[in-house]
DNA sequence: CATATTACTTGTTAAATGCAAGTGAAAAAT
DNA sequence: ATTTTTCACTTGCATTTAACAAGTAATATG
């Protein structure tokens, strides 16, 4: 990996090379759709944001691919898809997002209060589920894929 | 404001719009920096980030001014000086960012373990403090600005 | 009053993003 | 079997955003 010219202050204090992979405008949202939403192939992630360039998408899954948050296998079913999923540092992130959506709930007038009571009256249970169907997917995949 | 291409969407799930506030390599750590550091001044953030251009530190101010989560004030002591300060709503990303510093410090090897000790071991209590200490810088501008 | 600080602004250049069109491999339809 | 669709991209170009360097206005300090 090469070092950067900033490499110098990177380390210095938590948060700045995270910053690096996810302060742009859609890699969060990727993995909240990939989280909350079960979102796998880049069709799915293409007509949901309108306003994603086709380009940047590609590189933000690449991007999030490179970063270990995120990978990619082929369909099993349908040589032409490409699943994508989140790995466990991926799904680490969960709380983070969880934090982000009630602060954004709090704030602006959002859709879905539904998921937002959950996660407000029962933050751990809801973690907990998250992980759990994130742990279901993987096994289903493992299953599909030829053990 | 002109509305955007992408309005219809905003609002549609929770997060969209914050990422739109926060999604870009600098609010985050501006934010944090505020927080945890008690960076006040223009003059702090840009010793601080090595690589963050002037006129960007400008604009993100001036942004998270607009988003109502900074608010600025000039020194009554420096007349060049313009204080910033996190607002509620601002403050209210503290546990957005003590999820994002766990996140970081688990998968990065970042400076500061100290702190992420102490929030690892008692984030309610880290929580509880950093909102003490924001109270307290504002009942001190409140007390410097005259009552 | 000269010099220094602070918080910026104003160009200009470089990089990232947005948009339209196109590609190649695999699947579905005819 | 061959044409048409679907899927996951790439490529090229226009536009927007960010980085870098320099300058400015309003204090403050010596």
């Amino acid at each position: 990996m090469p070092q950067k010219r900033n490499a110098k202050r990177r380390s210095e204090c938590p948060l700045n090379v995270s910053v690096e992979m996810l302060g742009d405008r859609w890699s969060l949202l990727i993995i909240r759709d990939m989280m909350l939403r079960e979102f796998r192939t880049y069709k799915q992630f293409m007509e949901c944001y309108e306003g994603i360039a086709t380009n940047i998408l590609a590189d933000r899954l690449r991007r999030l691919t490179a970063n270990g948050i995120v990978t990619a296998a082929p369909d099993p079913r349908d040589g032409r898809k490409l699943n994508y999923q989140l790995t466990a540092k991926g799904i680490g992130l969960a709380p983070v997002l969880t934090e982000m959506v009630l602060w954004a709930a709090a704030h602006e007038d959002t859709g879905n209060q539904a998921l937002v009571q959950l996660m407000r009256a029962d933050k751990k249970g809801f973690l907990a589920g998250v992980r759990k169907g994130w742990e279901e997917r993987k096994a289903e995949e493992r299953k599909s894929t030829g053990s």
